[in-house]
RNA sequence: GGUGAGGUGGGUGAGUGGCUUAAACCACCAGUUUGCUAAACUGACGAACGGGAAACUGUUCCGGGGGUUCGAAUCCCCCCCUCACCGCCA
C-alpha cells in the first residue's frame, strides 16, 4: 500500500511512475488527495471538539476535588452533549478513513522509473543472455518422459494420493531434488543469508502483512477449521517476521534464506503448458529476503540479481534476465528481474526467479520501520527473490544434460547427490 | 480437551477510577572519560495521526471489541492469544 504521506509530498512523481503500467495514474492520485484533504477536515474537527471534551471532564475532576460537587455537576450535561457528538463524529472519521484505505488498498506500487512502458510479457526487456542453446539429439525426450523413463518422478501416483500437480519424487529423482536444496542453502549462507525454518501455515495477518490477502484470497491454499493458510511461498513468513518491528538502523541490511515447500492452487490454469514441471500446486523453493535502508535497496536489488544468475551459471543452465514492464510486473512491486532458464527438449523458457524490490509497498502495511541517524522511525525497503525454485530447474537440468547413457549430474552438486549420473 | 494464571513502551515489569504527562530497571542513542574496547558518569529516549515555516501543539493508543462513568490501563461483558499443570500424543 502506498503512504498517503508520500502520495501528498510527491503527486506527480508517483502519478507518473503508476502511468508505467498503463493505468490512469493521475486521476487516481487526485481522488486520493481530494478524499484525503475532506479525511482531514473532519479529522481536525473531531480532535477539537474532543479536546474541548477533555478540558471539561478535568474541570470536572477539579471542582468535585475542591468541593464545589454542584458546579461540577451542572457542567455535567454539557459534557454529555459533546459526548453524544462526538459518536457520530468519530463514526464518519472512521468510515472517511476507511474508505480511504479501500481506495489505496487498490492502487498498486509505483514502478520505478527504470521499468520499461508496456502491457503484455512481449514488452519485458531482455537484459542479459548467458551461455547457449545446448545441442540436443534429435531423439531428446521432454523432462516428464525422462522422468517416466528413469524413474524418478511419478505424476500418477501423485494424482492417486492428492490430485494433479501434486507429483511423487522417487529414488534418484527424490535425492537430486534435495541435492539441490542443500546447494542452494549452503550458497545462500556463503553469501551472508541466515537460513530460517519458519511455518508452512500462516495467518491472515501475515497474508495482508506481504499482500497476498485480500486480492489473491483464491491462490491460496485455507485451513477453514483453523483459518489459516498454507503459504505460497516462504516470502509470507520470512518477510513477516518482521511485521510490526522497529529494527535498529545497525542490524539493516538483513538477509534470511529460507527452504519451504509452496503451495498454489493456481485456479483456472490447465492445459498443454502446465505438463510435467512446468506447474504445480506444490513445489520446493528457497527464497531469499533481505530488509534494507531505503537508500541501498537498488543497489541490492542488483546483488540479489546477480546472485542467482550465479547459482544458475554454477548449474551450467542457459538463462536469460528480463526486466519486466510495467504492465507485467506484480501488484506489489517497484522493479522486478525475472530469470528464465532454457528447456531445451521443449525448446522455450521457463520462469525459475523472480527478483524485486517492493520498495515501502509492504513495509508500510507490515509496519516494518528503523530508527534512522536522526532517532526517527522509517519505513525500510523489503526485497526478495526465489533461488531458486526447484521444479523448473529440475526440468531444464534433466532436459539439457540428457544423453544416451543417461542424464549428467552437474559437477557442483555430485557432492550432494553422491552420484553423477542418473540412469 | 480440562483447570488455573496472565496479556502494559524495543525488553523486564510497577501501576485497582482523576497529579499516569505510564514508575523503575535494562537495551538503544548522544556526550564526558579513554591508546582501542569495556566499565563508570551525564543527558536524551514510546508509537501513529493532525495543525504549524518553526519553536511548539492537539488527538488517539496499555491484546481486540462493546459497556458503566463527567472521567477507565484500572470496574463490567464478550472474543482472541500466551504461559503453567493435567489428559492425549510425534
Amino acid at each position: 500500500m502506498l503512504q498517503i504521506a508520500n502520495i501528498r509530498k510527491n503527486a506527480e512523481e508517483l502519478a507518473a511512475r503508476i502511468a508505467i503500467r498503463g493505468l490512469e495514474g493521475k486521476s487516481l492520485i487526485a481522488q486520493v488527495l481530494e478524499m484525503d484533504e475532506k479525511n482531514r477536515a473532519k479529522r481536525t474537527e473531531m480532535e477539537t471538539l474532543q479536546s474541548k471534551g477533555n478540558q471539561l471532564t478535568s474541570q470536572i475532576g477539579e471542582m468535585y476535588k475542591s468541593g464545589q460537587r454542584e458546579a461540577g455537576d451542572a457542567l455535567k450535561a454539557e459534557s454529555a452533549e459533546i459526548k453524544e457528538q462526538l459518536k457520530s463524529l468519530e463514526m464518519e472519521v472512521e468510515a472517511a478513513d476507511q474508505s480511504l484505505v479501500q481506495l489505496l488498498l487498490t492502487i498498486p506500487n509505483t514502478p520505478s522509473t527504470e521499468v520499461p512502458m508496456g502491457k503484455t510479457p512481449e514488452d519485458n526487456l531482455e537484459v542479459l543472455l548467458w551461455g547457449n542453446k545446448p545441442d540436443l539429439s534429435a531423439q531428446s525426450l521432454p523432462h516428464w518422459e525422462l522422468a517416466a523413463k528413469y524413474d524418478i518422478i511419478d505424476f500418477e501416483l501423485g494424482v492417486k494420493l492428492t490430485g494433479a500437480g501434486f507429483p511423487v519424487y522417487k529414488g534418484k529423482g527424490s535425492i537430486f531434488q534435495r541435492a539441490l536444496i542443500q546447494f542452494f542453502l549452503n550458497e545462500a549462507g556463503k553469501a551472508g543469508y541466515m537460513e530460517v525454518q519458519p511455518p508452512l501455515l500462516v495467518n491472515a495477518d501475515s497474508g495482508y502483512g506481504t499482500g497476498q490477502l485480500p486480492d489473491k484470497e483464491g491462490q491460496m491454499y485455507h485451513c477453514g477449521v483453523d483459518d489459516l493458510y498454507l503459504i505460497p511461498t516462504a516470502e509470507v513468513p520470512i518477510t513477516n517476521l518482521y511485521r510490526d518491528v522497529i529494527l535498529n538502523e545497525s542490524q539493516l541490511p538483513i538477509k534470511n534464506a529460507g527452504y519451504t515447500p509452496c503451495f498454489r492452487r493456481e485456479a483456472g490454469s490447465y492445459g498443454a503448458h502446465v505438463r510435467g514441471l512446468n506447474r504445480l500446486h506444490q513445489f520446493d523453493k528457497v527464497e531469499i529476503v533481505q530488509i534494507v535502508k531505503p537508500e541501498t535497496s537498488y543497489g541490492v536489488l542488483e546483488d540479489m540479481s546477480k546472485y542467482v544468475q550465479g547459482l544458475l551459471q554454477k548449474l551450467g543452465l542457459h538463462y536469460r534476465v528480463l526486466l519486466l514492464c510495467g504492465g507485467d510486473m506484480g501488484f506489489t512491486s517497484a522493479k522486478t528481474y525475472d530469470m528464465e532458464v532454457w528447456s531445451a527438449a521443449q525448446e522455450k523458457w521457463l520462469e525459475c526467479s523472480s527478483v524485486s524490490n517492493f520498495e515501502t509497498f509492504q513495509t508500510n502495511r507490515l509496519k516494518c520501520r528503523f530508527r534512522n541517524s536522526e532517532g526517527k522511525t522509517e519505513l525500510a525497503h523489503s526485497l526478495n527473490g526465489s533461488a531458486l525454485a526447484l521444479p523448473r530447474i529440475v526440468a531444464a537440468l534433466l532436459e539439457n544434460n540428457q544423453t544416451p547413457e543417461g542424464i549428467k549430474v552437474p559437477d557442483v552438486l555430485v557432492p550432494y547427490t553422491g552420484f553423477d549420473w542418473i540412469n
